[in-house]
RNA sequence: GUGUCCGUAGCUCAGCUGGAUAGAGCAACGGCCUUCUAAGCCGUGGGUCGGGGGUUCGAAUCCCUUCGGGCACACCA
């Protein structure tokens, strides 16, 4: 289906070249002034120039065009002083195209012609480490822009890559085997089947790692331990790597829980050890190529370019000690990725301080062939999230807030409102504040532009009034209420048709549809979840005017009461449409 | 130091591929519930878009410069 947009700017072209300008000029524009029409050409005056002719003459030339032309889509025309033509959509066309929306698939949107197969990366928790704040934004933000490609057409994979391999699981045995240095895992002639039960619980492994992390940077010997068994899991230690899979089957399993508390559900869950066995084959190819050479001791690609205002140091393959680091596992992920999804484009949701590292990882992978020269790479950086104070958010102590904790609060939160409001079931009542916590959290963060350091206000995010999560899901409840009335009076959904706007909300309310598809477009090419927010917020407006001013059920005329419900009708499924691409869900009631 | 992002109302943020009077929310103040959820609606006050130049018929938006802040600058991830 056609965007509106497109509609009036065909118009435009067609008469800009009827009056004898170019049709490049005939485009059309949201306006920008509300009072004095609805949408805006601005073509008139770049004409100007071009032909040596006052921009006024322009648009009244085209203005004529159109007038006499006599086209559908039009109620108002005008050309306007210094040159602008202003414009108001005839009613009759607005009701059809919004019924035509109503009726198509994905209400109109034109799913991408040529699907690609794309990657998300985004999560990126270490395991045995419990999520905490910083690990949100990743979660909701590629959550969304996963749902968003999806939703365009895409093939897409969304990949939580883990942090499961490197120095952190040598911690954990080490601090193991001083515990409990009976275990079976730690005799080496131990030729049999190791337990099936993990030696621990997701707490207590929660509580291992930062002992360990925090005793090997005052205790020498203790980490040169942990760096032993680090080297002896990875060159395939029996004992170790059956450890290593309890802690993986542990911690995986309560990440899933808590991921899923977020509604965000990935595809792969994928990680640094997945990709070992592609390291030293990597590594030798890039040798032989000539493209690694060693510098300081170090095996390094040089990723610089001409063009480069800034000095790009060396992509590091392998540290002096030949050990690799996180660019050799990106670019390892890089080639099995390839392998098993032959992606057109991956998206990175990663903190926006990795930006040099990915930049360099990226180069090294067209420039050593690991992804062909085509693949789209995207770096989509976030920042940072804040306190009140403007500084990196911390709890009241200044520790490092718990995912679980801060999620747990806000729900309290919402719970102890929505009681307070009204009487609730307790069972019910959980269950909405659930979902009410979590869309002001993730509306929260959305709104904001995903590269910009944010408050975190949980005051705000909590206090449910403007532009909030509840705000948003407070209006779909109110029409979920209204329609389910209607149903419940004997009311058919059956065969509706949108009115012909008749007061000034409703043909608000109406425009205000009618720029979805353009929405979420822009919201894929930009991978911008927060104009999906703003469009949310300006139809929720539009139909909360809309509300105030229009009694819906107690309509007299049958026909105007039913193009009210095809109207609220559609609002509520295109609102629901766009929360679940942001991804959450809007309760029956609250 | 180099690079990069940012600076818009008291606070939190939109707007930035140039367009007509710079928009929201919060906070402040004032209205609107015997009527579909008042978590709502309506209104008032609040701005030299950090400063200064420039390009343009026209700049918050593009360019230069300056001030202030965040971040990054190879053997941590």
């Amino acid at each position: 289906m056609k965007k509106i947009l497109d509609v009036i700017s065909e118009a435009l072209e067609e008469a800009f070249e009827q009056a004898g300008y170019e049709r490049k000029y005939g485009k059309a524009a949201l306006s920008n002034r509300p009072d004095l029409c609805e949408f805006q050409c601005n073509g008139a005056l770049a004409a100007a120039k071009a032909f040596h002719k006052a921009p006024m003459q322009i648009a009244e030339d085209v203005a004529a065009v159109l007038t006499g032309a006599d086209t559908p889509v039009f109620e108002e025309i005008q050309a306007v002083k210094p040159g602008f033509l202003n414009m108001k959509l005839s009613k009759a066309f607005l009701s059809d195209y919004l019924d035509r929306m109503a009726s198509e698939f994905k209400f109109g949107l034109s799913e991408t012609t040529t699907p690609l197969s794309i990657i998300v990366d985004y999560g990126g928790p270490n395991v045995a480490k419990p999520l905490h704040v910083g690990h949100l934004r990743s979660a909701i933000i590629g959550e969304s822009i996963k749902r968003i490609c999806r939703y365009m057409g895409n093939h897409v994979i969304g990949d939580i890559h883990l942090g499961d391999w490197g120095l952190q699981m040598g911690l954990i045995i080490t601090e193991l085997s001083h515990r409990q240095p009976e275990l079976v895992y730690f005799d080496e002639s131990f030729t049999g089947d190791y337990p099936k039960e993990a030696p621990f619980t997701i707490s207590e492994l929660e509580e291992i790692y930062p002992t360990a992390s925090a005793r090997q940077k005052e205790d020498e010997a203790y980490r040169e331990e942990a760096l032993k068994a680090t080297f002896d899991l990875q060159n395939g230690r029996r004992g170790y790597h059956a450890l290593w899979e309890h802690i993986m089957q542990i911690s995986v399993e309560d990440l899933k829980k808590n991921y899923r508390n977020l509604n965000v559900y990935f595809d792969w869950w994928k990680g640094e050890s997945d990709v070992q066995k592609y390291i030293p084959d990597m590594v030798a190819e890039m040798k032989k190529d000539g493209f690694a050479y060693e510098s300081d001791g170090a095996l390094v690609v040089d990723v610089s370019e001409e063009s480069d205002q800034k000095e790009v140091p060396p992509c590091m393959i392998l540290k002096s000690d030949g050990a690799a680091l996180y660019t050799t596992t990106d670019l390892a992920t890089l080639k099995e990725r390839r392998s098993l999804a032959d992606p057109d484009h991956i998206i990175y949701v990663v903190d926006k301080r990795q930006e040099m590292h990915f930049l360099q990882v990226f180069r090294c992978a067209k420039k050593t062939g690991i992804l062909k020269e085509d693949v789209k790479l995207d770096f989509l950086g976030f920042g940072t999230m804040n306190g009140k104070d403007g500084k990196p958010f911390k709890t009241r102590e200044g520790g490092v807030m718990r995912l679980e904790t801060l999620l747990s609060d806000i729900n309290e939160e919402m719970y102890k409102k929505i009681s307070d409001n009204h009487a609730v079931d307790e069972e019910e009542g959980r269950e909405t504040a659930k979902l009410v916590a979590l869309a002001a959290v993730k509306y929260g963060d959305l709104s904001n532009q995903a590269t910009k350091d944010y408050v975190f206000d949980i005051d705000k995010f909590t206090s449910f009034e403007g532009n909030t999560g509840p705000y948003i899901l407070y209006t779909i409840v109110r029409i979920k209420s209204v329609l389910s009335r209607f149903s419940e009076e004997g009311g058919s959904f059956a065969g509706l048709e949108i009115n012909e706007a008749g007061d000034p909300t409703e043909k608000e309310l109406e425009l205000a549809l009618t720029k979805f598809i353009s929405v979420i477009e822009t919201a894929y090419e930009e991978l911008a979840p927060h104009k999906i927010c703003a469009y949310i917020y300006e139809v929720a407006n539009a139909f909360n005017r809309f509300y105030h001013e229009n009694k819906i059920l107690t309509e007299e005329d049958e026909k105007k009461k039913r193009g009210y419900i095809g109207l609220i009708k559609l609002t509520k499924e295109l609102l629901e449409e766009c929360i679940a691409l942001l991804g959450f869900d809007a309760p029956e009631r609250m």
